[in-house]
DNA sequence: CAACGCCTATCTATCAGTTGGTAGGTAACG
DNA sequence: CGTTACCTACCAACTGATAGATAGGCGTTG
């Protein structure tokens, strides 16, 4: 089929870069688990650096359509908030994976320029699907709003990372009550 | 001299850990910018993954220091725990470095287990240092405390990291402006 | 004192494994 | 016939690691 192989290997490539990165990235294993050879990749993406800047880019399409989603299906702004955390916390369950753009901002001096863009347009997405809940029903100062939506976003992955460390969910949702309890997110 | 050169491929080492990670270490270049060859570090330290260990555990040995000089120099525990999250930014002014723990709680999967151990102990010691802060003077619930302590460190960890995908320190004292005005630093 | 053995610190040379990437061929399909 | 999708075979660069040599310093012993 035409582009099967080519979504086989951005999902196995995206499975992979949550738990090694982008330099944890390499085409014989990749092949291998798409059940073709290495050489067969470069068929799909003329280089890593197109890998990486497709897998980075689809991983952030993917998350701001499950953030919309989110968002039709639970229609109050505060019961939303309150659900922002879940997504993170799914990386967690899959394996003690982590958010693809938390380790390349990690890898940030190894990435290409193509993947680096799309590294931050992940965090512009979350930022800005956050401040348009903050600032839903209030008309709060613009500013104020966007610097509490960058910080929930920030603190949840560095929640995340943490968690990861310890291979622990449970410190993941006990740092998120702890957000809640300090009033970064609502309780 | 005897140990002068450990000492300079610890220094080196950290340098590199902290941009490029346990992963971004190799042995020629650590040797060349040390000024010796690449065997040679060896007679140091036996293999990779010991050089990572001795690295990350000086790394938290400086950090508990230089915790305790802080706490030694300023007395009053808020005015401690405001001064925080200054030493997750030098990282960031010093080549948009970042906290080398960080960086290895990301590469978890790749790392030896002696350099797991150490990555631990670095936020072990961190989130010890926050929890005596926060309980001086209030006699608090410990549990709360101490989850009070980690969300801490994991947020302005997850600062530190969405600063430097920026190469922005500006956008980690906003991050850190940002924890203020939601409660979780004192103001 | 001088010869000797030994330790420390470093070197050269080399190895096997892995990496991203290339050249060029093959087979199916419309 | 041309395009698509894949293959085999290969390469240069880089990786952690090893073997074995060298040179200087230090203490012991004849």
């Amino acid at each position: 089929m035409s582009s099967s192989s080519r979504e086989a290997i951005l999902a196995a490539a995206r499975r992979t870069a949550q738990a090694r990165g982008y330099n944890g990235l390499n085409f014989r294993d990749l092949a291998d688990e798409v059940g073709i050879k290495a050489a067969s990749i470069y068929h799909h993406f003329p280089s890593k650096a197109d890998l990486g800047a497709a897998v980075a880019r689809r991983y952030w399409e993917d998350t701001a359509a499950q953030l919309e989603a989110m968002l039709t299906e639970t229609h109050d702004p505060v019961r939303c908030l309150r659900r922002y955390p879940e997504v993170f916390r799914k990386a967690l369950t899959n394996g003690n994976r982590m958010c693809m753009c938390s380790f390349m901002a990690a890898e940030y001096d190894d990435l290409p320029d193509a993947v680096k863009r799309e590294v931050q347009t992940f965090a512009d997405v979350n930022v800005a699907w956050l401040s348009k809940l903050l600032s839903a029903g209030t008309r709060a100062n613009a500013r104020k709003t966007e610097q509490r939506a960058r910080a929930i976003f920030a603190a949840v992955a560095g929640a995340q990372l943490m968690a990861r460390s310890r291979s622990d969910v449970g410190l993941y949702d006990s740092l998120i009550e702890g957000y809640r309890t300090a009033g970064l997110l609502p309780a």
